[in-house]
RNA sequence: GCCCUGUUCGUCUAGCGGCCCAGGACGCGGCCCUCUCAAGGCCGAAACACGAGUUCGAGUCUCGUACGGGGCACCA
């Protein structure tokens, strides 16, 4: 049989990067085995459905590259894709339940509830349900059905025995049943909870694999009776470890934006990630480095690379948190790996914010020094500077421009020889204004060495202390240009 | 409080009884290269939470302790 596997995220904020990387590990496996990945929204929670969302999180995979074959965008065999859409299943089966003495009708209210509630913490029970309807006679239940009063379904426990969890990641886990109280199944709106709707729509939507947080593995065992109850088969359950703060303090999923953690700035919503410049790949390979590892050494990859030796079982069962000193590093490496043009690309939208006008030929002239130096696609910014501000901003004088191996007279005169062969020179490329400039270089230091005149005059080309090596960066910025800032700097020695 | 679960360098991890006086990566320190900054190369400091067992032999298995995490909603 065919692995279906979904990610189920509810609509009630954006991506966040644990359900990524949930996502990511999903998507990996389904890829794996050739089988369908379904995005399937869970909505039942009207109270916190924020607007928008769910475009959000579809963005968000998107830019991921987790691209889904079955969803509420492009519908498919099982649909619908949103559970709120779903609802009169959802009913259908609850009275299943309901006539086959699995479930029962609650009729509880809200002050009821509150009452059982600090009777029972006052015993040190905290499950807040003392199962007073679970027995209640079938005359009555009807009377009470007759009057109007609200009720929801209740799951009928076992109230002795075991559940057994199994568990791709963990094995076996125990539960004794007796821990448990009645869940909710039906809430008096009509509308089912997560545990009644997940197994429904898994059943019907033919789903073979699960894949969700850890903080569902508590649950899992009134999971694993609901699929007894209906008789039906159960899919495989992967519960994934919670991902934890870089401090290790407490689970990262309560945040909802960046933040600082000691020395780390955290990010949360993937889409802060593209904002900060990260790139997809990477992102991708940051979260799948954390609860996995390729079993060999191999630190930076596409998840393409990685999908035949992608496996659920061996995601560690242990919560981490994620290792942002390495997020840095791994974005740079990729970026490494980017061709020329496709950086520029990514590069354009960021230097276009701040307010530069790019002109991609010269961009791409610089982008293979740029390629070892970003480690993310904003340092391009501060590094290009040069490249698209005025010539006469750059403000030097004659004292920043020599050195102790380049007196004042030698610096001129090597400033001079330069505009002389920018503005005489036939060949005005990378092989030329380096040998040129080299020789130049070599023979105006006391030293013969060109070092210190070169490193001089790409301050005196950019202005800046950090920038791209200097003959790329004359001929990024063209041969007017540089003439034009070589006279400038000729004329602070007049 | 109760239930579940986890614990290897600062961090992410490899390890599934002998190959481990524990390997890789980031970060950190040093050196080399070098027109700055990077990148790259080389070297270095740095860990099996603790205690009992089992075994000829334990990071690897068992139990306990400590600490961490998750859950105990008409939220997912």
């Amino acid at each position: 049989m065919s692995v279906r596997l979904r990610f189920a995220p509810s609509p009630t904020g954006y991506l966040h990067i644990g359900g990524a990387r949930t996502a990511l590990f999903s998507w990996m496996f389904v890829k794996r085995h050739g089988g369908q990945f379904i995005l399937r929204i869970e909505d039942t929670d009207q109270k916190r459905f924020v607007e928008g969302a769910v475009e959000e999180i579809m963005a968000s995979m998107r830019w991921l590259g987790l691209d889904w074959d079955e969803g509420p965008d492009i519908g498919g065999p099982y649909g619908p894709y949103v559970q709120t859409e779903r609802a009169a299943l959802y009913q259908e089966w609850a009275n299943w339940l309901v006539d086959n003495g699995r479930a029962y009708k609650c009729f509880a209210t809200a002050e009821e509830l509150a009452e059982m509630r600090v009777e029972l913490e006052a015993k040190g029970d905290r499950s807040g349900y003392d199962r007073r309807y679970r027995d209640m006679d079938a005359a009555q239940v009807a009377e009470l059905e007759a009057q109007g009063k609200p009720y929801v379904i209740r799951y009928k426990m076992p109230l002795d025995g075991v559940t057994v969890v199994e568990d791709l990641i963990r094995g076996e886990v125990v539960f004794e049943n007796s821990q448990f109280t009645d869940a909710v199944l039906m809430k008096s709106t009509g509308l089912p909870t997560y545990h009644l709707a997940h197994v429904v729509d898994d059943h019907f939507m033919e789903i073979t694999h699960i894949t969700r947080g850890d903080e569902w593995l508590s649950s899992a065992p009134l999971h694993f009776q609901l699929w007894q109850a209906f008789g039906w088969e159960r899919p495989l359950y992967a519960h994934m470890p919670v991902i934890l703060n870089p401090s290790g303090k407490g689970k990262l999923s309560k945040r909802t934006q960046s933040f600082q953690d000691g020395q780390w700035q955290v990010l949360v919503k993937v889409d802060e990630y593209e904002e900060q410049g990260y790139i997809p790949v990477a992102v991708n390979n940051f979260i799948a480095n954390v609860g996995w590892s390729s079993g060999d050494d191999l630190e930076i990859f596409t998840p393409e690379e990685i999908i035949p030796r992608f496996d659920l079982a061996d995601v560690n069962s242990a919560p981490t948190s994620l290792p942002y000193a390495k997020l840095d590093w791994i974005n740079g490496q990729h970026i490494q790996q980017m061709d020329d043009v496709e950086l520029a690309k990514a590069l354009k939208p960021f230097l276009e914010a701040a307010g530069y006008e790019v002109n991609v030929e010269a961009l791409l002239i610089v982008m293979p020094s740029m390629k070892v130096r970003l480690k993310r696609l904003t340092d391009a910014e501060e590094f290009l500077q040069f490249l698209f501000s005025d010539d006469a901003a750059i403000e030097l004088t004659a004292d920043q421009l020599v050195h102790n191996q380049l007196p004042a007279d030698a610096a001129r005169n090597g400033y001079e020889q330069a505009l002389a062969f920018v503005q005489t020179t036939d060949t005005f490329d990378l092989d030329t204004i380096s040998t040129t400039l080299m020789s130049i270089g070599e023979s105006v230091t006391t030293t013969g060495k060109a070092g210190p005149f070169l490193g001089k005059l790409r301050l005196a080309m950019t202005g800046q202390n950090v920038s791209p090596p200097v003959f790329e960066s004359m001929l990024a910025l063209g041969r007017e240009r540089t003439a034009a800032r070589l006279k400038q700097v000729v004329g602070l020695f007049a």
